[in-house]
DNA sequence: TACATTTGTATCGCAAACGATATAAACCAA
DNA sequence: TTGGTTTATATCGTTTGCGATACAAATGTA
């Protein structure tokens, strides 16, 4: 068995496994409020800053609007936000949140605390996770690069 | 707007994207032979130890059967694989990789070092991977605990 | 042996992701 | 103005993930 296919000597599987898990991490305090993990990606970019386009929130997720036209849906029929036409430009869908969507804010304070706490252990902790984020964030410019071309 | 859920500090989020643009770096180079990455996944699975019950499957993977059933189903249409009863325990379902499985191997030697390449930076380098590796790796052990319950 | 419990796998339903494609509005050049 | 191109969003189909649940084989226990 080749060596480079060996599942320990994968950084994807490890991104993949990491993902999922703290994706489920987050699960039972969004899902207590009816909320997946991607709509409250939503909320967040939405708390920075209201009344977006789609294309804008799905650039800020780097996702396809495929994606979030579905999700942006499901999240107006539960009242979070409403989908009304750009009036600068009418082919836009301006993303803005109601008053429902814009207090889940408040009851979900304490979600970030509790999720960070739970992947706190001995090699990640204050001290290391500026290093792990600019790893991060270094591979997802690179990857953005190429997958999406934006090198020369 | 509160601190904590800006997007930029949150870890989760990063993993997510970077998961998900890894996997879209190996989607030309798996599709081209009718793979998706989670097949993938389990190929690499099953060129470590051929053989195995669909539950060892699933727990290399961290996923559940009911995700791991379907896609080996999927695999077994596509002829990479089989799927037989137990000779030990009839419950049991043994997958085992058919020639064509197992040459795929073969067909997708060069795809470890294409996608690690793409991830090669300035702070992701040889040097730095294995306090990467280190770091994940503690990350998905402690929300293993902790999600499914494997701690005190 | 009889019956309750556990285990291994599968089915169902729903919410992502995403490639491919469609559609309408906006923009641009002749 | 006309017609071509780009842009913003949406629809469709397929594959994942996963919670909830079903079901049969295996195991434990009275």
């Amino acid at each position: 068995m080749k060596e480079q296919f060996k599942l320990d000597n994968q950084l994807c599987f490890r991104l993949y496994t990491a993902s999922r898990l703290l994706t489920q991490a987050y699960h039972p305090l969004l899902s207590e409020h009816g909320l997946t993990y991607p709509q409250y990606l939503v909320l967040m970019v939405l708390w920075e800053k209201d009344a977006q386009p789609v294309n804008d929130i799905a650039k800020r997720l780097m996702l396809e609007t495929n994606t979030v036209t579905p999700l942006l849906k499901r999240m107006e029929q539960q009242g979070i936000l409403t989908r009304s036409k750009g009036l600068s430009d009418a082919r836009q869908v301006i993303v803005t949140l109601t008053g429902k969507g814009q207090n889940l804010q408040n009851l979900l304070t304490d979600v970030p605390m509790k999720v960070g706490n739970a992947v706190i252990c001995k090699s990640v902790t204050p001290d290391t996770v500026p290093a792990l984020f600019g790893m991060l964030d270094d591979i997802i410019a690179k990857l953005d690069n190429q997958v999406n071309g934006n090198e020369a």
